[in-house]
DNA sequence: GTCTATAGAGGGATAGAC
DNA sequence: GTCTATCCCTCTATAGAC
């Protein structure tokens, strides 16, 4: 029944974002999810089956809810606006926590690790694709890998994420800050051509001293 | 006997490593430590505690190691420089990876999260107090939180970390781009006043923009 | 300080009744 | 498809010999 495959999917997203992935099993899923514990074999095959495909479904359905609005975004300034307010409500969803619990694991388990790619795949490539088009014209597009860009974005979101359960002030702060240096790039489309010359030459400096 | 700490302690930071969060037990600890399973126990009390302890003196060990380079930086570009070669050879040892994973754990284990938050605090604030001294006289130092930002360049290198294990090239590509970012600061400088009056006309937009 | 042995809980996974 | 019952494993932690 399909009924039973998403009670199993709904609480392997909520035993993840509550118990972590070391405290993630069959039977703690099955009772979060309210089925047999059985039914985590009869459908799905194994544990690490079913946690792939809650992180991958899971994803899926909050990228799609998301879509809409990457594609409105007009400035650098709004997709940062946009993802501080997903952050947020994807952080109190247990979104992020899950990503986060996920890529842990991920780390020593090859079936994991796919899951989690694809999964963050998906976020990484709103954010690419509206990188893309609002870097169009600003001097920095010509100098930054719009994909290494987002996808440093997106490590960089789920690395907060992490921090915030250690130091939630601290990492509002971090937010913040970061949220700040973004806005550098904005300031560097407004100088026009003076800040592409002095951004050129630092750039130049810059791999001339770290290709030693 | 402190031998036997010692071994349980390196131990512990290789069963992070290598086997995860959620792989990290007693007996996986004592077997990679080359001792007794019950000595976890005599001198640490718990699995947790243990962990606890080698998070905080790997941690210790490591920054220690660092400090001296810390206070050579002599420029924002060094800054990064360091960053990077740092996160390799720690990457390379598995301390970075041992981080991530006890932050992991740290999301549902208060004790855990007391030692990955010292142990992030030790590098935070060499970070902190380089980033201080760097932007001093810099026009971004006047609207940038020097601590929200050292805390968000630490979180990003877990979650980079983390990112690294599930696509290394991905990864490469997320620090090279965020480095070019991080360059963005010294072409501020470099422009002086004029970048100086952009910046606040642009900060005083986004943060009235973002009150709403 | 170090060992063996073990209690007691919880884990993955399967067999077989319904 | 769903259930109960069960096998066998690993886990934390302790007791007690040495």
């Amino acid at each position: 029944m399909t009924e039973t495959r998403d009670k199993l999917i709904q609480g392997t997203i909520a035993t993840l974002r509550d118990k972590g992935i070391a405290g993630t099993s069959a039977r703690v899923i099955a009772a979060a999810a309210g089925v047999n514990q059985a039914l985590v074999f009869y459908h799905f095959g194994s544990v690490d089956e079913l946690i792939d495909a809650a992180c991958r479904e899971g994803a899926a359905e909050r990228v799609a809810v998301y879509r809409e609005q990457f594609e409105k975004v007009a400035s650098l300034r709004e997709l940062l606006a946009l993802g501080r307010s997903l952050n947020e409500t994807e952080r109190a969803a247990g979104n992020v926590a899950v990503l986060a619990q996920v890529l842990a694991g991920a780390q020593q388990d090859h079936n994991l690790a796919a899951a989690a790619q694809h999964a963050l795949a998906l976020w990484i490539e709103e954010i690419e694709t509206a990188l893309v088009r609002l870097l169009a014209g600003n001097p920095v597009a010509e100098v930054v890998d719009a994909a290494g860009l987002a996808r440093g974005i997106a490590a960089s979101f789920i690395g907060i994420e992490l921090y915030e359960g250690v130091d939630p002030d601290g990492a509002d702060r971090a937010l913040a800050a970061l949220e700040t240096l973004g806005v550098l790039v904005e300031v560097v489309e407004d100088l026009g051509p003076v800040a592409r010359r002095a951004l050129r030459a630092r750039l130049r400096r810059t791999q001339r001293s770290s290709k030693q």
